[in-house]
RNA sequence: CGCGGGGUGGAGCAGUCUGGUAGCUCGUCGGGCUCAUAACCCGAAGGUCGUAGGUUCGAAUCCUGCCCCCGCAA
């Protein structure tokens, strides 16, 4: 089978990984044009494009598919399926009716739940119990298609984006495994998606990070999780001197308490961690990232920044 | 040359603007108090202030080069 393979991060990078590792037949490898990133801004290749040098791969990098001479690029390569991971960029009908066999999707969450961009985080942002993988056959809905295959994992009470990613990371290839070697079956039996039971998963935003403590500890928690590594909870205090004061919040519990300070409050600072008072509940900060530094644990912080973490304080 | 923050005993920080005795919280070690203690009291050790130069009577502090760490952007 000729396959065209499509994905720009490290996620996507892993299941071109299993393509090789399979010995498929990769013909062409396409992923997002290099942007800046990184300290220095410059343009950097993905993760995928990387992977794809160090095997001799042909590169498309297309801004956009929807040109009709990026369609006839795609179609000379003359693909009989074409696999899709987290590429980032929409594919027009026209796209997908290119590959023989169609378009195949690896997606990050047991559809129909979590369709969209962030499955992962909104997983976890939700206090889903479960997560897994989904393998797709694409259609110009946004994550419609029927479902080939499905692989299941638990999300523990401590997991955090970035380790259900790599957990992910594990499940999502085997099972594309799966269903390559046996292509016909699973797109025979493949399951239409329940429109009825759809939730969408929407993308991340830096804003979205900021702590609300008006809103209860566990939900705060469960915010802490889902936006490691990115953009991470963060918070402020008016006793930082420094001009960018965002506080971001890496590992937070649930301690049994209550107070009527104002939420924000902090009610005990400790070797054991910084409890403040949110809108329910109150919620133990242990491990936090201060302006220009690393992370750190509770009782480090409270060593150094007495200023910020004091009792009776109030973080913003 | 994209922008900004940081590097100070073992840990985390203050001090830098306005040059003049190395400071705070914690840890470590010793002693004391106590039935006892992670609590409290007393004391001690431990620092080429990232690095290389420059200015100066004198530099953690001012100037220049370099190294390392972090954030912005996705």
């Amino acid at each position: 089978m000729r396959i065209v393979f499509a994905g720009t991060p490290d996620f996507a990078a892993q299941h071109l990984q299993q393509l090789l590792d399979d010995s498929h037949q990769v013909v062409a490898v396409y992923t997002q044009p290099d942007r800046p990133a990184g300290r220095g801004k410059r343009p950097q290749p993905s993760a995928v494009k990387k992977l794809a040098i160090e095997h001799q791969l042909p590169v498309y990098q297309p801004e956009s598919l929807k040109s009709g001479d990026a369609q006839s690029d795609l179609a000379a390569l003359e693909p009989d399926v074409m696999v899709v991971v987290a590429y980032g960029l929409l594919l027009p009908q026209a796209v997908l009716d290119i590959p023989a066999r169609g378009c195949l999707n690896v997606h990050g969450s047991l559809l129909p739940r979590w369709r969209g961009a962030a499955p992962i985080q909104r997983a976890i942002w939700a206090g889903d119990l479960e997560s897994g993988v989904c393998i797709m056959q694409m259609e110009a809905g946004l994550d419609t298609g029927p479902v080939l295959h499905e692989q299941r994992c638990t999300i523990s009470p401590d997991e955090t984006s970035a380790s259900l990613y790599h957990k992910l990371e594990d499940l999502g290839p085997k099972a594309l495994t799966k269903v390559l070697a046996d292509l016909d079956t699973y797109q025979n039996q493949a399951q239409r998606q329940s429109d009825a039971e759809a939730t969408y998963a929407k993308k991340l935003t830096k804003q979205e990070g900021e702590i609300d403590w008006t809103q209860p500890a566990a939900f705060i928690e469960r915010c802490v999780r889902a936006f490691n590594p990115w953009p991470m909870s963060w918070c402020q205090s008016d006793n930082l001197k420094a001009q960018q004061n965002t506080i971001k919040i890496h590992a937070a519990e649930l301690v049994q308490g209550a107070s009527n300070e104002k939420p924000g409050t902090i009610i005990r600072s400790t070797q054991e961690g910084i409890d403040v008072v949110t809108g329910d509940g109150v919620l133990r900060i242990t491990s936090a990232q201060m302006p220009g530094k690393k992370a750190q644990p509770a009782s480090t912080l409270v060593n150094g920044y007495s200023n910020v973490f004091g009792q009776g304080l109030e973080l913003e």
